[in-house]
RNA sequence: GCUCCGGUCGUCUAGCCCGGACAAGGAUAUCGGCCUUUCGAGCCGACGACCCGGGUUCAAAUCCCGGCCGGAGCACCA
């Protein structure tokens, strides 16, 4: 009760603005679809979700995939996608974000075509036939280029032919009408639609390969459209987008149409984890990352695969919140805000680590008067009961960082946590002779005596963690048979792991202390 | 280089728009205590910040100017 109402006291997000000037608010994701999620695009996801919730409004979901040659989208990432784009869906899904609309840009080109002869209709834009160069040479000195003056008839003409396939690649674009003297020159007369040649490119997804089309919106024309066709109100983007929004509103101008809130965030990182796309992509090439949910990476499939709950990545961004400065969010914030999700729920199981050489360290106790040990499943909460961990023989694996570093010494005296406390006689090669000097609990904390983590060699369970960078072995105890894969438990003295699979040896990820 | 935008405890954040009850609040981390058959969780306490310099004002974290530092953009990418 009490760390539920904790994690729901987070503090909720501050109000949208001009929210009174719309019947209901309506927020967009449109991401291009070429690779998984991470934790800096779960941001711009989050919040629009969330304010689209915070408001009763409604929220889209839109792939822009109008680059079939520089960006190019990827269709499926896992072999048993159904659908085109099902990564990112599944990602979202994962996130707790659902949505109410779903449109696909590569789906909407003759729209676009449709909105690119209006614009040229109402003289906002061009067909420009200069070269790259020449058009950047004009525009830097803040001159127009000689189309910028066609008539609107040939505009026309020259965008047909641009439809038509009569131009090559780079031998022609549309442009449209800004501010020749805008003090950013990127601004200038900015490219709405480039030719791609459909035969050398063709657009990844089958069925909008075979129409064949030659003209391509840029991201700033399909978005504007997009945008207003589907009554976005307030669009929540990074700052990255700050430009974008000053020449999109040219365009919002020249087709007359009202522009929405704009809402611009700085980038978020997560410390110590790689999320740069183009990282990723060249670590896994490089065989440094195993693949995209490398525990290394700060994708969501990866820290979903670790036992990070999308609950604590939502809080998280929510108390980040909407501020325009960059931030680099600790590991610790995250672990803590997935320990109020975790914690209560897993439950407690041993785990002792093999040497480094890959021998356990045994321990033979004497005079041990008993055929289990026991330990609660939580012991914040007793009425979940206790386990019994059945030991054929008093033979048992200790973690080898608690051999090796000190606590098992001749003479020392030590607790096997809900078994027994010991008092060690020798170590000699991996094997500890000690003795038992009875169960009592209170005379263990009277002598403040180490408490330690066993495994019965009896039933021990193989186990495999696998995290960041490395890969521990050791045994697990018996109780671990019956899990489940995801689930997620706290190896005492250890940490918080979650099942990744489960066969003869079990492989578990780790979360996080 | 040019154009924008930012700088509050180690980290994240509230406050800044509309100066005063802010000798700056919360979270997390750290340290100490209590509790506990985990070095977990919980509870209590401690530590800890307004980038710097000027100006305006009775009064500045809040307004103005300069500096420094950081970020973003400068594509026929999204």
């Amino acid at each position: 009760m009490e760390k539920v109402s904790k994690a729901e006291a987070k503090k909720g997000l501050p109000p949208l603005p001009n929210v009174e000037r719309y019947e209901r608010v309506v927020t967009r994701f449109a991401p291009n679809p070429d690779g998984p999620l991470h934790l800096g695009s779960a941001r711009p996801v989050i919040l629009s979700h969330e304010y689209a919730r915070m408001y009763d409004g409604k929220f889209i979901l839109r792939f822009e995939d109008t680059d079939p040659k520089i960006k190019r989208p990827i269709l499926h990432l896992d072999p048993d996608e159904s659908s085109e784009y099902d990564y990112i869906r599944r990602d979202l899904e994962w996130l707790g974000v659902s949505w109410d609309e779903e449109y696909i840009q590569s789906d909407r080109i003759e729209i676009y075509y449709e909105y690119a002869r209006r614009l040229i209709e109402r003289e906002g834009g061009y067909v420009c036939l200069c070269s790259r160069e020449r058009f950047k040479a004009l525009r830097d000195s803040g001159r127009a280029c000689p189309h910028r003056s066609h008539s609107v008839e040939e505009n026309l003409r020259l965008w047909d032919k641009m439809l038509s396939g009569g131009f090559k690649e780079g031998e022609a674009v549309l442009r449209v009408k800004t501010d020749l003297s805008h003090p950013d020159p990127s601004v200038r007369d900015w490219v709405a639609f480039r030719i791609v040649d459909p035969n050398k490119s063709p657009h990844p997804r089958p069925s909008v390969a075979e129409k064949k089309f030659w003209a391509w919106p840029t991201y700033n024309f399909a978005v504007t459209i997009d945008d207003h066709l589907m009554g976005i109100t307030h669009i929540l983007r990074a700052k990255e987008h700050l430009t974008n929004t000053v020449k999109q509103k040219f365009l919002y101008r020249h087709m007359g149409w009202d522009t929405p809130e704009f809402i611009h965030f700085g980038r978020m990182k997560l410390e110590g984890m790689v999320l740069s796309k183009s990282k990723i992509v060249k670590g896994i090439r490089e065989g440094r990352f195993r693949s995209w949910d490398d525990p290394m990476l700060g994708t969501l499939r990866a820290l979903r695969r670790r036992g990070i709950r999308p609950e604590a990545i939502r809080d998280l961004i929510i108390d980040v919140g909407v501020k325009p400065s960059e931030v680099t969010v600790s590991w610790e914030n995250l672990v803590a805000a997935n320990k109020r999700y975790i914690e209560p729920v897993a439950e407690r199981y041993m785990f002792v680590r093999v040497s480094k050489g890959g021998k356990p360290f045994k321990v033979m106790i004497d005079g041990l008067g008993k055929s289990y040990g026991q330990l609660p499943r939580h012991p914040s909460y007793p009425e979940r009961g206790v386990r019994r961990i059945p030991c054929g023989s008093p033979e048992f694996y200790i973690d080898a960082g608690d051999v090796e570093g000190g606590l098992v010494k001749p003479g020392l005296e030590l607790r096997l946590i809900g078994l027994t406390n010991i008092e060690v006689a020798s170590v000699k090669n991996h094997l500890v002779k000690a003795r038992s000097i009875g169960d009592d609990p209170e005379y263990a904390k009277r002598r403040g005596l180490p408490i330690v983590q066993w495994v019965p060699v009896s039933g021990a369970v193989p186990v495999r963690i696998v995290k960041p960078g490395v890969v521990e072995s050791g045994f697990g105890d018996p109780g671990l048979r019956s899990l489940k894969v995801d689930d997620i438990v706290q190896f005492i003295r250890y940490g918080f792991v979650r099942l990744d699979e489960a066969g003869e040896e079990l492989i578990f990820y780790y979360a996080h202390e």
